[in-house]
DNA sequence: CCTTGACTTAAAGTTGACTTTAACTTCTAT
DNA sequence: ATAGAAGTTAAAGTCAACTTTAAGTCAAGG
C-alpha cells in the first residue's frame, strides 16, 4: 500500500508541511519518490513515523532522531548502537515520569491549600495551619516550597 | 532575608538573565526594588518561583503562568479560580503521566527487539517473529505500531 | 576615592520546531 | 483537453523562551 504525503499526514494526525519539514530536516531518507517527484510512503513508513513520534513524545531532539533514523539505515551493524539508544531512552523516560511524580504531589498541595482556604474564607487559614494539621503526605510538600529543611 | 538576583538565580538553579525576563514578562510582580534599582528577593518570593517552577514543569505557559500570579495578586476573591486552576493541572499531568507510560511501552519493546536482534545477528529475526513468539505484555505494541487492529 | 564585581535596561540574537507564502508541477476525473 | 485538488520547492515568517550584548549604574572593600 502506498500513500500520499497528505494520507500519511493525515493518518498520523500532523500537517503535511511537518512531514516535508522532517524529510528536509533528513529525518525520511527512506521515502522513495513517484517519476513526477511526488512522495510515495509505505506501510513500512508508518512504522517508521511512529517511532519518530514516539522518541518525540519522550522529548528527543530532531537531530538525535535523525541520527537514530541514520543508524537504522546502516543496518544490522549499528544493532548495538540502536539498543543503547532506546535503553537510555528508558532510564530518561523512567526520569521524567518520577519527575512528574513529584510535581504532582505539589499540585495536590496547591488543591488542597485553595479547598481550606475556600472553606475558611482566607488563604491566611492554610498558611498559618502548624503542620500536624496539615494532612500526612503533604507536609514535606510545604516544607520543600519553604525552603524549610534540605 | 533578602537576596540578589544572582544569589536567587542560584537557589533556583536559573540564570539571571532568566529571572529578568520573567520579571519583564510580568511574573514577578511582587519583587521589591532598592533606593538604587537593584531588585530584592524574599524568602516569600522563592516559595512564589518554586511555583512557577512546578507549573513551567507541567508544561504551562509564561503568560498563563502570568494570569495566576494575577490571580494570587488579587487576593481572596481569586481563590476559587486558583483552586479551579490546580485540578485543572492536576489532570493535565495525570494525562501527561498516563501518556509516557503508554510512550515507555513502546520503548520497552524496542529494547526487546534489539535485544533480540543482538543475539542473532540481525533484525530480520524479531521482525519475522510470529506474535505468539513475543513477550505477552509486547504483542499490542507491535500491533500498533505496524498499525494492525486499532 | 576608586576599583571591581554584580547589578540595571533596551534591544538584538538564538534555538527548535514548525507554518506560511509564492510560484510552479503533477495527478485525477470529467 | 482541461480544471482543480493536491503535490513540489525555496525562502521567509512565527512563536516561546531564553541569552547575549552594549552601555551604563550601584555597592562593598581597601
Amino acid at each position: 500500500m502506498v500513500y500520499t504525503i497528505g494520507e500519511m499526514a493525515k493518518m498520523l494526525d500532523l500537517a503535511p508541511s511537518t512531514l516535508r519539514y522532517y524529510d528536509k530536516e533528513g529525518l525520511l531518507p527512506f521515502v522513495e519518490r513517484s517519476e513526477g517527484g511526488i512522495r510515495l510512503f509505505r506501510d513500512s513508513d508508518y512504522e517508521f513515523l511512529k517511532i519518530v513520534e514516539c522518541l518525540k513524545k519522550t522529548g528527543m531532539q530532531l537531530k538525535d532522531i535523525r541520527e537514530f533514523i541514520h543508524l537504522v539505515m546502516e543496518g544490522d551493524s549499528t544493532i548495538e548502537a540502536r539498543l543503547a539508544l532506546f535503553q537510555k531512552q528508558r532510564a530518561e523516560v523512567e526520569k521524567q515520569i518520577a519527575q512528574l511524580q513529584e510535581t504532582m504531589e505539589v499540585i495536590r498541595f496547591k488543591c488542597w491549600y485553595y479547598e481550606t482556604a475556600r472553606q475558611a474564607g482566607t488563604t491566611a487559614v492554610p498558611d498559618a495551619m502548624p503542620n500536624e494539621a496539615l494532612p500526612e503526605g503533604l507536609r514535606a510538600v510545604r516544607a520543600r516550597l519553604r525552603k524549610e529543611m534540605e
